[in-house]
DNA sequence: TCCACGTCAGAGAGCGCTCCCCGGCAATGC
DNA sequence: GCATTGCCGGGGAGCGCTCTCTGACGTGGA
């Protein structure tokens, strides 16, 4: 309504100058006499001018956004996983600090998922970056093919730039630390095998039972508390000499703690209990959660360097993040 | 790279049309005819043509884009709340039903509040969603007198559009169950008091116990778990008799479970205990925690609906949704 | 037969910006 | 002292689209 904004046009005419002169200053180009600067400088004060981001991404070609893409079929529910909003939060700081904005976008539904590779290949954004854990999920091939950088959090089942968190390398460190607590049978309660976080901690889970001249007692979840806890159930019958399980995520390691609780074995005393993650949840459950621990803010903050830098100037697409165990009382 | 993308232009041309004529069918527009819109849809169709928004937006003067703008001073936690995630994520999905995109946007220093107020001042988005839950928050007001279409979650201190729910009647409900299953002195765990939550949740909580012409006792939290540990302790010293405690949201609830179990106490043979939110934790507890549900998702689709409705067409600015009290074993 | 009118496609202006190119001017070299 | 160079500001084209205006054409009434 009523007075339309200033346009560059008016602080030019303010200042006395021409509009590419006001471009110039705006964009912070050095090749401007500083007394020149100032008087377009004040001009832009007093109209309170701000530029038009279509007129400018209409010439550039670039938009200053960045797509964040957050893949969650309905079985799925990294969108309900307490790290979902710490991941979400922290790209979006890292993106508005490099004066880009975040779009956020659901690819749940097969339309959804067009959606989104129209959007992208349209143009509207600068980059992507995958939120998305599913392995069958055809939006990471999909999006390898266009010419615009994408990152992927956690290592997709496609080629492309990624960040991930050492998987393999964690699940030995929390097998390790329990026959090193003198376990002796170590369950694990697997990830889904769909999603490469669920390969690769149950392969690490795996590798270090076989240095230990282990056998490997396996039930797979699926990410989910109730999973976890159907999992336990399935192991115990299958294994009621067990004296440790190694949770491949910390909800799963909740929901196997109260079928422990209800089968009646003491958690460490009989059972042994490792989780994966180290969401908020894992201190206050009873008792609180040794588990292995990511650096998600890290990771985060790695994916955005990584798809803001251009492909020629990365040192690496693909950064593996080191995990840490955290010994709590649960193990 | 290379190849640009196909213009308006070049589908006009191979279709054999002018350049309006194409913009009208692409547009919907209905004054074409079948013949000549099908020979454009079959051109946009071979040359895989996408308008290019930004030229679009350049002349319409419309974005097509809403902030969604989360507020959390760092002494907040409203993202780390569980509902937080359903929020944006019921949110994102309404929004792209409605082909509008969601930007997300932080709030949380006064730096990233003045680059909020500049992008939505700069006209970048059509709207602006405010997830804001601090009464002090400068955010709302400023928004207020911007001319964009704003709406809240949950009540601000400002005169402004919000979808909130029925905290006071919530409140209310939860104390009156305690009163009818025979408990006489029943504490609450208030939220903070400079946000609107805290305050009507309060507010229920004294009203109910007038009129049942009880006594109050209240410790102060600021809606996290560690807060309503600490504040149960202080409850338990001020009036070791009570046999109930409201808490104002789930978190503080748990923290107040365990600072009961600590205590000795059981829930509910000697302390019932009743929460407010009903987040997926709250059945997991030990015991499963009577709780106030409302409606989370249909708040976020009522801020939608809001923020996309102009002004003279909506039916209120305000909207306020009922709450359910979920009786478990706590309470 | 002629004019009025409605329908629908095309021409063209212009949205606000960036950036290439050029011209003016001062500084420097010989 | 004159030519050359470098620096800095202005002119103007053009990014891809929408939308108003114009004009062609067909139909129906007088």
């Amino acid at each position: 309504m009523g007075s339309r904004r200033p346009t560059l046009e008016a602080v030019a005419a303010r200042a006395r100058v021409s509009r590419a002169t006001v471009s110039r200053v705006v964009n912070g180009r050095t090749t401007v006499d500083p007394e020149i600067r100032d008087a377009v400088l004040r001009a832009v004060a007093e109209l309170g001018y701000v530029p038009n981001s279509a007129a400018r991404s209409l010439v550039t070609r670039q938009t200053d956004s960045i797509a964040l893409v957050v893949s969650e079929p309905p079985t799925r529910v990294f969108s309900d996983d307490p790290l979902f909003s710490l991941v979400v939060r922290t790209v979006s700081s890292e993106l508005e600090a490099a004066g880009k904005q975040a779009v956020l976008m659901l690819a749940s539904s097969p339309q959804a998922q067009a959606r989104v590779e129209d959007y992208v290949s349209g143009g509207h954004v600068d980059g992507v970056m995958l939120l998305s854990m599913h392995g069958a999920d055809p939006l990471p091939g999909a999006v390898a093919r266009m010419d615009v950088p994408a990152v992927s959090y956690g290592r997709p089942a496609v080629d492309l730039p990624h960040v991930d968190n050492d998987n393999v390398g964690g699940a030995e460190q929390a097998v390790r630390h329990l026959s090193g607590v003198g376990r002796r049978r170590i369950a694990a309660i697997a990830g889904p095998q769909d999603m490469t976080a669920g390969q690769d901690r149950l392969t690490g889970y795996r590798d270090a039972l076989r240095s230990a001249d282990r056998r490997a007692i396996v039930a797979v979840g699926d990410f989910t508390r109730a999973s976890g806890a159907t999992a336990m159930r399935h192991l115990l019958e299958d294994d009621p000499g067990l004296d440790a399980v190694f949770a491949a995520n910390d909800l799963m390691a909740i929901g196997a703690l109260q079928t422990l609780r209800r089968a009646g074995r003491r958690v460490p005393d009989d059972v042994a209990v490792v989780g994966f993650d180290d969401i908020e949840a894992a201190s206050f459950t009873d008792p609180p959660l040794t588990t292995v621990r990511h650096p998600v803010v890290e990771q985060a903050t790695a994916m955005v360097g990584l798809v803001l830098t251009p492909p020629e100037e990365r040192e690496s697409d693909r950064v593996v993040l080191p995990t840490e165990l955290v010994v709590r009382e649960s193990a």
